[in-house]
DNA sequence: CCACATAGTGTAATAAAGACACTTATACGA
DNA sequence: TCGTATAAGTGTCTTTATTACACTATGTGG
């Protein structure tokens, strides 16, 4: 017995944090098409996706990512993570979605199943420019997301989820601040994540518990107040500490 | 700018836990092909899967789970957690699997991407019976488990690494138990999942302050020492305590 | 009634988490 | 130069969680 199925598209979509010292931030593309629906005069329509696109014959789903992320931002080795895959027959079935497709595939009624990764970058080595498709980008905090193309939206919050469940019990946060940084600017990127105040003191000792930062005896240049001492990431002894219990 | 690139197959793969109170098991399904290559007498292989199969046109990626755990085990309302996409596009290459692809599939060379789910099971609901393609299957120890095809080994660790690590903040485990256990049964079935022994009175304090469990004031019948008290799930109050801190 | 097998139970020591307030270093403006 | 504003930096006590550890209780079966 052989079986055989229409073949789904399979694309991948990446969502993109970074952290500029205020607020947890996701890259998001501007969309444009015509709404041919309005069929008296052609209104330009400009909305939100997520970075993505179709996954390639040759390149395996990590490597997909990779290319999304590059191409839009011209950034390597990223913190990288595949999260979900969303695969519901309807999730490219809003109206205007049906629309925008109709101008970028030659089969704009295809299934698309999408694996979804988050990245972490450091948003100061990034500035938006427009994408292969000569799209803009630009970064939104996340508590001002608009409603997104798609199930983006959905998308999104789950990316957020994985990216909080992640970090509770892996040091993953300083992918998102530069290589030296103060003890309060870690502090007040888990709260930006988090979205709560933590407290200083015992923030601190559980940091330094880790034992995964190192002091550079710099200190923080160019600030009115006492300045911070600079530290910098150091995973080496790390690594072994990691083992389960119940 | 239009794009399209050659689709790929989609499928489900499940990796289905169960436990017999001895050992975690999985759920394998007997693969059998003719080995062409030995062209001067065909002979015929048998070896190893994962239970899985395309994805359907009009199905979600979780209905296509369910679908599968169904028709091989005939069970409903099943645990089931999609935990990752597996996409490389070598990954059904080895040349035993173009064998059998070619029995399978009109389209043998295709691609194909395949979203993994785990299962826990009662497994006492099922015995063992042939699938919708009259293969067999059988549970394995998970500790005995041979080379299987595809890259469903990798599939496996990573299923297993997945429920190790969702247990340890989730009360997942008395999926695999029945609906009355007493809590040594609890305490073995962890050890299996995790390969080392716990101590008796430091678990039952922890269980017991999760407020999940209720006795039912019967004991164990039919055993030649003392009697157990028995335990079922209660997971009302649990729903609430759950908070994130960093 | 004795032997066997597993159930069931508590305490003390150590480690981790949480609550909480004052002093210090710098820049800037009066 | 002195005062003010601003954020940095620091310690103790309490509560809660984790770990290590050994004996008694209750049933069955011979």
């Amino acid at each position: 017995m052989k079986t055989n199925a229409l073949n789904p598209h399979v694309s991948v979509d990446c969502v993109i944090f970074g952290y500029d010292f205020e607020e947890l931030k996701v890259l998001l593309i501007e969309r444009n098409y015509f709404d041919d629906n309005d069929n008296h005069q052609d209104k330009k329509i400009t909305d939100l996706v997520l970075p993505g696109n179709l996954v390639r014959d040759n390149e395996t789903l990590d490597e997909s990512a990779k290319r999304i992320l590059k191409e839009l931002t011209g950034l390597e080795n990223i913190f990288l993570e595949q999260f979900y895959t969303f695969g519901d027959p309807n999730r490219v079935r809003k109206k205007q979605d049906a629309e925008w497709l109709r101008t970028m595939r030659t089969d704009p009624d295809a299934r698309v199943i999408t694996v979804a990764y988050f990245a972490l970058v450091k948003l100061n080595d990034y500035i938006p420019k427009p994408d292969s498709f000569a799209r803009r980008s630009e970064w939104y905090g996340i508590d001002k997301i608009p409603t997104l193309a798609f199930d983006h939206n959905e998308i999104l919050d789950k990316a957020l989820e994985s990216l909080r469940f992640k970090l509770k019990y892996f040091p993953i946060g300083f992918e998102l601040l530069p290589k030296k940084f103060t003890l309060s600017q870690v502090q007040k990127l888990y709260e930006a994540i988090y979205g709560n105040k933590l407290d200083k003191r015992n923030f601190r000792k559980k940091l330094k518990a880790l034992d995964i930062i190192t002091p550079l005896g710099e200190k923080q240049k160019g600030v009115s107040h006492k300045p911070a001492s600079v530290y910098t990431l150091n995973l080496k002894a790390y690594q072994d500490s990691q083992s389960g219990s119940f």
